[in-house]
DNA sequence: CTTGACTCTGGACTATAGTCCAGAGTCTAG
DNA sequence: CTAGACTCTGGACTATAGTCCAGAGTCAAG
């Protein structure tokens, strides 16, 4: 069995090789040995460990996320429902922001065709208007929490 | 000219003390003078200089992007285009985010459907088979920059 | 045997946007 | 005059996901 060191393992996922100590420290991946003189081993399975993690990372899960799923995938008595909660829960969350975002770009388009732009004076800058009369809440009250 | 206190100001936006504190550490918004005691006094231009920052933040703006913003807004010479600018590159910011996150949406709605859940045996789990595997690469690969 | 590449550790630092704290001083109503 | 509310300061701490550093040890090639 080739075992792969740190360096090695974290170009396999076009990693840097302090991300996956920090995933070390994180309890999501431990080397499966180390040598003698303390050189972390990784096994094909690590491998696959750490694609996992970056996979889920692209489909939006935290690291939390992915530690627990991770926790479950080698869960003898784990049930599939156990597992598909987590992505219909981040189905309906990513459709939340999604809606969110969505809101917030159909507001600024709206204070942004208003406004005449070029090197006309700043007296008549709708966006700016907006920005200064309180009494124009409705899009930020809609959609305030998004960190865009 | 009535005064507001600090933790006046911080009702009118329903914001934290602390917060108008760091709005001034990040220079956005200063108080108009102190009193002897040192206490900070704000007018009606703080007020709407905090409601500025919290409506844009609202609408996806960073401090650093505000802050910007309010130099400009109180630069005589500044020209609609140069505000105008800011809510446009915003604009295309947030559409690419709502795009990506729909592909990721996507993606996740097509392994996920396509999983038994319930108390299926997790060799049955497609969702982890699409973790694990690494030659299905595409949906990570297109949509792999969100923070989702 | 030396050189360069690689790895080890613990801790500090990045960014963003706050939030909280202690200990001291101030202000206002009763 | 005193109690309670408010404010002051600087610095520490939260969360997330890394990234970087120094100083030491290790490994393989020439």
């Amino acid at each position: 069995m080739t075992m792969l060191t740190i360096g090695q393992l974290a170009n396999t996922a076009n990693v840097k090789i302090d991300t996956v100590r920090y995933y070390e420290r994180k309890n999501l991946l431990s080397p499966d040995f180390r040598t003698a003189a303390g050189y972390r081993q990784y096994s094909g399975d690590s491998i696959r460990r750490l694609h996992f993690i970056k996979k889920a990372q692209g489909l939006g899960f935290s690291l939390k996320e992915i530690g627990k799923m991770l926790d479950i995938s080698l869960n003898v008595e784990a049930e599939c429902g156990n597992i598909k909660q987590y992505a219909e829960r981040k189905i309906a969350d990513i459709q939340a922001r999604i809606n969110n975002l969505q809101k917030i770009c159909d507001g600024l388009l709206q204070i942004a065709e208003a406004c005449p732009g070029g090197d006309s004076p700043l007296e008549n800058c709708t966006i700016l208007e907006h920005f200064y009369k309180s009494e124009t809440q409705s899009i930020t009250q809609s959609a305030g929490k998004e960190t865009a």
